[in-house]
DNA sequence: ACTCCGATGGTCT
DNA sequence: GACCATCGGAGTG
């Protein structure tokens, strides 16, 4: 029943398209505000929530992204045609989910740093280990463990049934707050991290 | 409010 | 062997 809730909110089946995805990166950086991530469980546990905070990284030339300097085995993902996830481990510990773009070969993605939770959030919170809806997705490796994503989703296409993104109200230019990226100790000048102004779900002020 | 730090493993030099 | 696109808890004020 909380899948019903959500669906007579919102429209999951206005699929985001390929299109999107080529865009130049801060373009989907910004535009992926407000829309909604969903992925649907092998058990049929739908999970979904609303993009509150992202960062670009860019092409090969961009010193903050793990593209920088050119593809190898790691950052492969990054260099296909958009539209696909790369997912990377964090510190040994966390994985972190990013959304690739732009044509092949160009080495750029958008970093998920969090998300407003709107479905599944039992499957969350006992991923999580809190209760607190605020704290389920509220930074990249808490996001990729609330909605358990791993090694085995790197490459994995967000035009498919199982996982994709769907188009969600228009937000207002007034609401998208710029700021620098967060975490990285390169290109520190570049405003390139972008979050929902006042949301309660973002990673941090 | 803040700073510091440990956990833990893959990637790159 | 160094460096991380992190997180949460401990300590301090």
């Amino acid at each position: 029943m909380e899948e019903k809730k959500i669906s007579e909110k919102y429209n999951l089946k206005d699929k985001v398209d390929e299109n999107f995805y080529l865009q130049s990166t801060e373009q989907v950086a910004v535009q992926l505000l407000n829309k909604i991530l969903v992925k649907c469980e092998k058990d049929g546990t739908i999970l979904a929530g609303k993009i509150v905070e992202t960062e670009a990284y860019l092409g090969k030339d961009d010193a903050a992204s793990h593209s920088f300097g050119g593809e190898t085995e790691r950052n492969r993902p990054m260099f296909e045609k958009g539209g696909i996830l790369y997912v990377y481990r964090s510190y040994g510990i966390h994985h972190c989910i990013n959304i690739v773009t732009e044509e092949k070969s160009i080495g750029a993605a958008v970093l998920i740093r969090a998300v407003e939770p709107l479905a599944g959030l039992v499957l969350m919170k006992r991923r999580r280990g809190t209760d607190n809806i605020h704290k389920l997705c509220n930074g990249p490796g808490n996001t990729a463990k609330a909605f358990g994503f791993t090694k085995d989703d790197n490459f994995q296409s967000l035009l498919s049934e199982n996982l994709f993104i769907t188009n969600n109200r228009i937000l207002p230019k007034s609401k998208i707050i710029k700021t620098q990226r967060v975490g990285i100790s390169r290109s520190r000048d570049q405003m390139l991290r972008f979050y929902i102004k006042n949301s309660k779900f973002i990673s941090r002020k």
